[in-house]
DNA sequence: AGGCTGCCGTTTACACCGTAAATCGCCGGG
DNA sequence: CCCGGCGATTTACGGTGTAAACGGCAGCCT
């Protein structure tokens, strides 16, 4: 039903509406020289998505800042919560994304549509980051799948159950929604990781050699130029349709189906 | 409908069939001596099952084996291979569950849903290593999505084929089904991780004192019962059944569904 | 037997990590 | 003028992964 921007390819390499993170802090005009917890969650994501996450050290962010690694410490409890702030902050970059909306002024549909092609944004933006998102334990541990942000929780059973979804439906469908965000998103995201970053493979010859011995696995082998393609695009847009489509059953049966009959 | 913590939950703490890791080893009389790669696997396994992912030290590893760490790098050339070992020995579990086959003797349906209760039992009974399972670069990074084990890809993409799927749509499948699993499960483990599991909240008084204030997002208050309810079973379950409809749906038509040509 | 040779585990050593504590330079207000 | 405090540095410590040298012990060959 939902005709989103259909066409070309949606979501890669845009910072689009921008969105660094949020707030004032100091005068705009005042540039280089203030350290700021802001600037090091800044400068920390920039540091993972270009080195990795496990180059990211204390020492060496710090040296990246042009400031030692104890001036850190001034903003930032620790290493762990540098790490919590640089996963919020990556995720605050939805509210700078104008393409994304708080509620659901254009129906429901459009509101999900908007907000996972916002998060896939971030996520292939942030590859190295990404995993940090889906892994690190959440802020409000009881919320059973953590979107991590209250305030988009908030935002989604909102706009849900003012589109007319029980509350019982609203949280199923959040369920739902984010466990089929995570996986289809971590999945692209590691599979791009490999794409080109290395872990520079150290070995001499860099082609020729191929790693294991495939031939006890012909149908991999056979399927290789299928496996390798890549249509996560496609497949994100099929799967988000397929399960909007599957919450609109919900939504006008009221209730959880029991079983499939999708003969929409 | 369900009551609040049903027990009907298949998949929970039964190693059933066992496969407990699989192999003798050495004599199950001696108990000390050896080391022994599989051995060090093991023990890492239930070291972080116990202790958590970031407990786990070459040094507190080898002490747990009565031993150097150093000792450890004649059988793992180093701790990033040490962990990518943990993980293939986890997925190895699979190969010892008698309810998991390794073709579709009785139909792909019947093998897509052991197989993935079959994953999921895994992730349930080691939740900490889980998130390893799902973060890590796998072996051969061109398989699109990476189920980390060949073999099990192998299997499954023959599975489908012999069921009559074609060879694009049993990639298709293959894609959709890794994300379903990894998404769900990662989610679901993680939540579990919380419930009992700390890093060991240090602060005094266990109750009150809500930690961040909620008042700024009523919705989520009010649901609050709803959304700490732990349905994962059944949510499990009715995610896989949707799956599988779809699947069929795909066999049915020959192909997947996509609407314009590709003509790229 | 004696000696040689591998294997396996230990010892030692080093660079680097996160972070607690003391220290220092600097700056604006009494 | 002092001076109190803020922001950054210096120093220090225990822990980490791992390279390299070392030790001892088993089994083989002559």
């Amino acid at each position: 039903m939902t005709e989103p921007d259909e066409g070309a390819d949606p979501d890669s390499p845009e910072g689009r509406g921008g969105a660094a993170s949020v707030m004032p802090a100091a005068a705009p005009g005042s540039g280089r020289a203030g350290l700021d917890r802001r600037r090091i969650l800044g400068a920390a994501i920039e540091f993972i998505d270009r080195d990795g996450l496990n180059a990211l050290t204390m020492r060496r962010l710090g040296a990246h800042l042009g400031v030692e690694a104890m001036a850190l410490y001034r903003y930032v409890p620790g290493r762990e919560q540098l790490l919590d702030g640089v996963v919020e902050s990556v995720i605050d970059e939805l509210y700078g994304d104008p393409d994304v909306h708080l509620s659901a002024s254009h129906g429901w549909q459009d509101y999900l549509q908007r907000l996972a092609h916002g998060v896939r944004r971030i996520a292939l933006a942030h590859p190295e980051v990404f995993p940090l998102v889906a892994t690190r334990p959440p802020a409000a541990p009881w919320v059973r799948p953590p979107l991590r942000s209250l305030r988009w929780v908030e935002s989604f059973l909102d706009a849900l159950i003012d589109s007319g979804f029980s509350e019982e439906s609203a949280v199923a469908a959040y369920r739902a929604y984010s466990s089929f965000l995570l996986g289809h998103l971590l999945l692209e995201v590691s599979q791009k990781g490999v794409k080109i970053s290395p872990d520079d493979q150290p070995e001499g010859v860099p082609a020729a050699a191929e790693s294991t011995d495939l031939s006890a696995y012909p149908t991999v082998v056979r399927l290789e130029p299928l496996l390798s393609l890549d249509e996560s695009a496609a497949e994100f847009e099929e799967a988000l349709e397929n399960l909007l489509g599957r919450l609109e059953i919900v939504l006008r049966e009221g209730r959880t189906p029991r079983r499939a009959d999708p003969r929409t």
